[in-house]
DNA sequence: ATTTTTTTTAACCAAGTGGTTAAATATTAT
DNA sequence: ATAATATTTAACCACTTGGTTAAAAAAAAT
């Protein structure tokens, strides 16, 4: 194996992440994914015959971070407030790096939902997840946490920790204008965390 | 004025709609949008000059229908508590009739966020949004609820509010697969609100 | 009735697209 | 050194796309 050769393939993914994550499959040029990895465009269909198949290769990496840290919260085996705590940083940590992910991948999602299906090999989730929720189940039991649908919860927390992250372009505009949203978001996790937290348990 | 020339431009726009909000404007084709409506390729361009002209009509009409509900919110002289529960049902409402405005809004905002200082004349959403924020400091300092940064707060609503319906292609088969996902979503309005108040208020 | 507007049809164009190819050159491995 | 691989260059192709046009037909307004 070449060490130039692996170099490349590097230089073109980081540029086709960039440019795809930005316009989208339908909108991303393949010259534009070649110029911005600083090579010739002949080189793109050497390494990944189709610009079909270096997308597939993109979002399939992407999926997998931004999934990883829900399947992780779900397997999890710590006390629930824990829990909720680690998917709050986990998912602050992923998406400052990438802020650009969840976009991504619910706009593609979006357009072509078959895509999802190939990928779903991310199994192990379903059964987690009813792992999840009887964990929750359990909670509202011993009287940790007042009733709520488990379901209900997942998603709350998923929307909280996400939905920042994908609106970021509008409420930087509207709802944080002229102040540093990138500031803001850095210590949500924890303030997320304690949110949700202050709404389910019981004192 | 016409009957079917209005009738014509009303089904070209429902169709362009539906078109754009699944392929967005790169993906979207103007013959397929011609053939969503029915109608001739021509008479896209007889009645709206350009593909362009066609998604800056469509994508306005979505901008305001999106963002009416949090200014209307914002601007709602309410008891707090009634102002969120006014601003969930309204979401949910307007959402659940059209469930792809989000993801076509954060979507097309991320392609050219200059797209979106063009319809800032939504004005009266920023001098709204101080008014909100002066009134949850107050109710922080009367004690009825905990200290938290307002806009926090804010951005957590919409983010309960929202993220559900931008992120149904991906929960629907992950989190609920197998669930009827749009029964979940339809009393999640009220559910929702009390989540957060749990959350802030003090007994 | 006739004038004006709307709609269809269908051929057409220029530009941009993904993708290919072949030959020359540079790089790396043996 | 030599063979194998990686890279560049640049021309090229087939196809799709947005958009145009002109003429005929249909519908509506006067």
């Amino acid at each position: 194996m070449d060490k130039k050769s692996v170099e490349t393939q590097e230089l073109i993914i980081r540029a086709a992440k960039k440019v795809f994550a930005k316009k989208g499959l339908a909108g991303a040029r393949m010259q534009e994914i070649a110029d911005e990895a600083g090579i010739n465009k002949a080189m793109l269909h050497y390494y990944y015959r189709s610009k079909d198949g270096l997308f597939e290769h993109v979002f399939q990496e992407a999926v997998i971070k931004l999934l990883r840290p829900v399947a992780a919260f779900l397997a999890d085996d710590s006390e629930l407030f824990q829990k909720i705590r680690n998917l709050c940083r986990h998912y602050y940590s992923v998406l400052s790096e990438y802020p650009f992910l969840p976009n991504f991948v619910m706009n593609e999602v979006n357009m072509a939902p078959e895509r999802l299906l190939k990928m779903m090999e991310i199994e192990g989730f379903v059964e987690a997840k009813e792992n999840t929720v009887q964990k929750i189940n359990e909670a509202i039991q011993n009287g940790v946490i007042r009733s709520i649908d488990p379901r209900d919860l997942i998603l709350n927390i998923v929307s909280l920790c996400v939905f920042p992250f994908v609106s970021k372009p509008l409420t930087e505009k509207l709802l944080f204008a002229g102040e540093d949203v990138d500031e803001l978001l850095k210590n949500r996790a924890d303030r997320v965390a304690d949110f949700i937290i202050a709404s389910i348990k019981l004192k």
